[in-house]
DNA sequence: GTGAAAGCGCTAACAG
DNA sequence: CTGTTAGCGCTTTCAC
């Protein structure tokens, strides 16, 4: 294993010249440095993780906990998760993947080891109860997703409430006045998840203004499950003209049924959804949807909790924009 | 922060004497035992990962390798993730995830820092050129998949081979004589990934020995991808009465088109598929399928990793024997 | 059965 | 601009 000292003999200087080279944080000149650094990669060295974590009380590692759900849709975590890595190694900083298991539990041990110089967290409910802990300790912690209190910790989250506003707009600007919403799974909503319900008072909200009646039901994305849902719907409410679908998992079995039906989208009925816009760009009907922007979340989290570490950044809650695509399953009221 | 030396005092023994309560690794009294077990959680102590990692040579980390692509079938990679860092966890170990990107140089990188103790691969190609390197190192590894050459490392996969003659015999033995294998994404194939072309392979024998015709065509996962292939395979082999779907995102889009053509699934044609149970469970209609196992395969990799560290443990290559679960979506050739 | 003490490899004052 | 040195918190001989 090469050590520090032996970059150091190995060109001629001492043990802390290299760390500065390394480190920069004092001036070296540049024919030292270049010494050092020639020693550096001639002899293949790597600072020992340990030791610099013992020395500097700095790990470079970023906690991520993940959810250990199957109730959510996972294309969406693992884009986040995959996106949190990468931005980070941007940063030199590099991931522990925890599952959610034993949430406080894990925060203290993570947080008692100094394992990790700060922690992301996703799937938070509203009121999480990682979050006093988080606070407590005092480490740099974000949240992809927004808690009933979210003082003294960032948030970062697309702003579902919005995107809820935009789809009853884009669809009642098309003429319709039934809309019927296809929600996540009940679980998710049984547990209190932020997103689902803030996305529900954003389409109800929007929906009061503007004279559209909605009716909302929780579903989850089996084909059996939807086409139950659609048949309750279309019973209870005939008149439906249009579907929101906050459910990824449901497109493209609502899309299959209403084909069944012979209910052509959009001409028939129009179907919209809140998704990645790779999920709306492939579903059997380019589906016009409000996209869930899974990368940029994972990369704000990590800028964001990069600069609290650093010092720099402080506690915020940024909600993201939602953006509305049109493609070709919605269109005027038949 | 509370250190060992705090809790040594706290409990009116040596630095040492608490080390050894940790770790066990020599006979301490009852007496003292607990009156130092009672001192570290009523100070609420942890070890601190550096120090110990510094002293011991050793982190208690294992490093996972996902792929960056996007063109492999994302909930198998999320959902083996998951169930590497919870059997991690149950063993005492933290997991770091990695993305892909830039192969060997991270290999090298943690191997260098002393990171992780241990490392698994996934997505590994035939000619991986982390392999050179990761048995230089030697390091303990297991690779989720199956390289050229084995050799040197262990490797844990499902038999695809046996997988595809699986398939092959149950379609076989209900008459069908012209059989259509829906393959994953080309890109999957230039790349040289094992498992397809081990499962084409099996599939071809298979076929070969029962007479059966096989026509393979690579397919992306999107609804016109598989439109597009679909009608290529109609018309280039007018008499195909089944279907073997590889690539899972296809599934439910073949199942959708073949609907619209008025094909009756499984009365004018059979579809099974390779992928995970729940995938198959859930489909439109429940397929007859190949389970992938992913959780099982997270689980016996880290069980091998973790038994390699502890000296336990050899090289070896593990195929799970594949399992074929009959649902709605095959039948007798019509 | 328990203690004392020497590092593990690195960082960061403190001296020049 | 560079070197010397004292730890960081833990593990592990060695000694009793």
């Amino acid at each position: 294993m090469v050590t520090l000292a032996d970059v150091a003999q190995h060109a001629g200087v001492s043990a802390s010249t290299v760390s500065y080279v390394l480190s920069g944080k004092r001036s070296i000149s540049t024919s030292t440095r270049e010494r050092v650094e020639r020693s550096i990669d001639q002899l293949g060295y790597h600072p020992n993780a340990g030791a610099r974590a013992l020395a500097s009380s700095k790990s470079n590692i970023i906690a991520l906990m993940v959810p250990l759900r199957t109730d959510m849709y996972v294309p969406v975590m693992m884009e986040i998760a995959i996106s949190v890595a990468t931005t980070a190694r941007a940063h030199g900083y590099d991931v522990l993947l925890l599952t959610g298991e034993e949430g406080p539990a894990t925060v203290r041990r993570i947080e008692g080891s100094a394992l990790a110089d700060a922690m992301i967290l996703m799937d938070v409910e509203l009121h999480d109860d990682r979050l006093p802990l988080l606070r407590e300790t005092g480490r740099p912690a974000v949240l992809i997703g927004l808690p009933a209190d979210p003082s003294r910790v960032s948030c970062v989250d697309l702003d579902f409430a919005a995107a809820g506003a935009l789809c009853v707009e884009h669809l009642a600007r098309l003429g319709h006045r039934d809309i019927a919403v296809i929600g996540e799974a009940p679980a998710v909503y049984e547990r209190h998840t932020g997103f689902a319900e803030r996305t529900l008072a954003g389409l109800r909200e929007r929906g009061r203004e503007l004279g559209v009646r909605l009716l909302h039901r929780p579903c989850e994305g089996s084909y059996a499950a939807v086409a139950a849902t659609l048949a309750r719907v279309q019973e209870e409410r005939p008149g439906t003209t249009a579907f929101v679908v906050q459910n990824e998992a449901a497109t493209d079995p609502l899309l299959a049924l209403l084909r069944q039906q012979r209910r052509a989208v959009p001409e028939d009925v129009s179907v919209m959804a809140i998704c990645p816009d790779q999920v709306a760009a492939h579903a059997s009907v380019p589906l016009t949807a409000v996209a869930v922007p899974a990368q940029e979340l994972g990369r704000y989290a990590v800028e964001q909790v990069v600069a609290k570490i650093e010092g720099r950044g402080s506690d915020e809650v940024v909600l993201l924009a939602p953006e509305l695509t049109v493609r070709e399953s919605t269109g005027p009221r038949p």
